[in-house]
DNA sequence: CCGGGATTCTATAGCTCCATAGAATCAGCG
DNA sequence: CGCTGATTCTATGGAGCTATAGAATCCCGG
């Protein structure tokens, strides 16, 4: 995991950059072409390297979609937690969600699409560190669910299980098409997702709910 | 693409019928472990063939592919179709397409997933066929929405694109789930997701709105 | 039971890919 | 400058995969 064992900070540092460039490498190659479709010479070739010198950074191809897969939700839940933790109405936190969400798709590379559509190929024990953060992220949403439910603001039948599911699908659905086309605008778009989550085609995106577009 | 050229009608018919199980086969291997990950053997080993005998079928691994995706659209077009042309009330007819989406995860061994995760690996000049199919159900889904906005039952404002893309998406995010947990109730799963996407989470499931739950 | 097409098998050419070993080059420090 | 470890390269072993060729077997009508 760290070639330089007790190198200066300099080297290290170096070292961890380069790293981080190959993962991202990795993760552009991974999302074109899939995990097996994609050879370790597409991505030593997009990072100017030989294929053999990528073996320096990774100890074999699987290692490197585990790391595309664990940087994917690092910024993810990190992101999920804050917006968890903060005091805004239900409205903005759930519009936060969908618009952190759809946004992952833009700037995180494509690591995020990546690790919704190749971590099955991971084997069990590789999976684990991501299993529990995504797990933390769908909890987190669906606690925020619960608790507006809760307070009465939501039907007390609502099956927040469900609903969670269906946000995080939904993003992800829109997700693939944001990743094939730079010219979706995401703000228009989450705020769009936001409307149908909440009040569905009956009604119009904004409800008099305690929220404004912002 | 057809082995016996002027043979008796019954031979014709048992090879018809052979290769519907190999493009099921093929079906099962790739969306269990992608277009690139499954190999030719693993498809024969699952019909009790050997890996050659294979070709007699399909001509080559990337038309197995092709033809997976072309059974996956049959029927859901097909289907799709019937919905449009019926005289149901929209939520019914919307009830009706969710549903079926859904149960075509179960029925149809996995040829949609396939379509859905892996068409992208198929070279430009095989997908015609399956992209004209897609977009015939996209657009009539489409329509669906905006003949229920031009009767006013539907808000003028309502983006028809978006939400169509978004009730497929939603789907395809189920269909996931569903492919890999068989306990997972289509009936009331579709009945969920036509609440939501109705009436959004502020609302209980079912409003009165000319449709009731079978 | 026999002939001929349908179906399956065996065997392999030809290719690509992952991973490693060891040589070569680079960069910074004394 | 000369040493040392970091980084990259070349070269290759060994495996697995697709697709084809030709032999073997099966199945049915006559």
């Amino acid at each position: 995991m760290d070639r330089c064992h007790n190198a200066p900070p300099a080297r290290r540092a170096r070292y961890a950059q380069k790293r981080d460039q190959a993962i991202a490498a990795a993760a552009r190659v991974f999302a074109d072409k899939g995990y097996h479709g994609a050879t370790t010479r597409d991505i030593a070739d997009l990072l100017g390297i030989r294929q053999g010198s990528l073996y320096y950074y990774f100890k074999s191809k699987e290692e490197a979609l585990e790391e595309v897969c664990v940087l994917a939700l690092r910024d993810y839940v990190g992101r999920m937690e804050a917006i968890a933790g903060g005091a805004e109405p239900f409205p903005a936190k759930l519009h936060a969600v969908i618009h952190g969400h759809l946004s992952s798709y833009r700037d995180a590379t494509e690591a995020l699409k990546v690790h919704n559509d190749l971590r099955l190929y991971l084997p069990e024990e590789r999976r684990e560190r991501i299993k529990r953060d995504g797990s933390r992220y769908r909890q987190l949403l669906e606690e925020l669910f619960a608790r507006e439910v809760a307070k009465g603001n939501l039907p007390q039948d609502t099956h927040c299980g469900f609903v969670t599911q269906s946000v995080i699908g939904l993003c992800n659905a829109w997700g693939d098409i944001i990743v094939r086309d730079d010219t979706v605008d995401i703000d228009e778009l989450s705020r769009r997702c936001l409307g149908l989550v909440l009040q569905g085609v009956t009604h119009s995106p904004y409800p008099g709910n305690g929220f404004t577009a912002p």
